[in-house]
DNA sequence: TATAAATCAGTAATGATTACTATTTTATTA
DNA sequence: TAATAAAATAGTAATCATTACTGATTTATA
């Protein structure tokens, strides 16, 4: 991603926008009504820059998407197997950034992805 | 999973035998050694199965493939973007789960990955 | 402006994973 | 243990999210 480009930017805009999670298949519905003819490959060409240089998080969750995030501070991922739903939570200390820096690894980005039941789906 | 069957206990049994992170395709050839004809879509109806029962983990780096692990106990995955390769990193503290217990909801695993680059990446 | 490089829209191809079916294996019950 | 029902299997075909490709367009550079 050396150029900017106006689908890019929509993209970009678009995740920032919304606290979901969305799919490829998501954001390029989302941005067809700015941009309407823009390509589904062009927003998993963009998908994927961006990722790559860590403006947004690709976080896959197990359903067979990728999921997109445009919140990149560090956060915990709580995927609900009841209804599919991606929540946030806040964390107050990096401890796992902490821990991976201690190794030899250079880390830049952590995802973290808890598995379980959502209040709502408990109560059904 | 509700029976017992020699493929599920020889499936698991290649996992828990590995240290590595291996995908369904490298779990069925390696099966094959001890039943030839066991074919891939058992080896995948059997390692979904085995992740509901909180068997083994399925861990998504971002590389398309289904990577599974043997070990359940907590640990952060350190994904090398240059060569590819997951290593596992113990967890002192299990901090993110139990910051997930205090919401609402109910968790019953969490899967920790940091992107960044080896040792040996980092040299060359 | 002119040139080169990157990105785009549109479409076709890929391939990891899932679905399907007749057969075999396992569990249950008498 | 034999008979029955339920679950799992091997083999194969289908799916579909994602990637690759190509000629046209847009962006950056000077």
């Amino acid at each position: 991603m050396k150029h900017y480009s106006k689908q890019r930017e929509a993209i970009l805009e678009v995740l920032r926008k919304t606290d979901t999670h969305p799919t490829a298949n998501w954001i390029y519905e989302k941005v067809r009504e700015k941009i309407p003819n823009i390509s589904l490959g062009t927003v998993y060409r963009n998908l994927s820059g961006l990722t790559a240089d860590g403006e947004i998080l690709k976080v896959e969750v197990g359903d067979g998407f990728e999921h997109f995030d445009g919140d990149i501070s560090p956060h915990l991922h709580l995927y609900c197997k009841g209804c599919g739903k991606i929540m946030d939570q806040k964390l107050k200390s990096d401890y796992i950034s902490r821990v991976a820096k201690e190794s030899d690894f250079k880390t830049d980005t952590t995802i973290y992805v808890a598995y379980g039941i959502c209040k709502n789906c408990k109560q059904n």
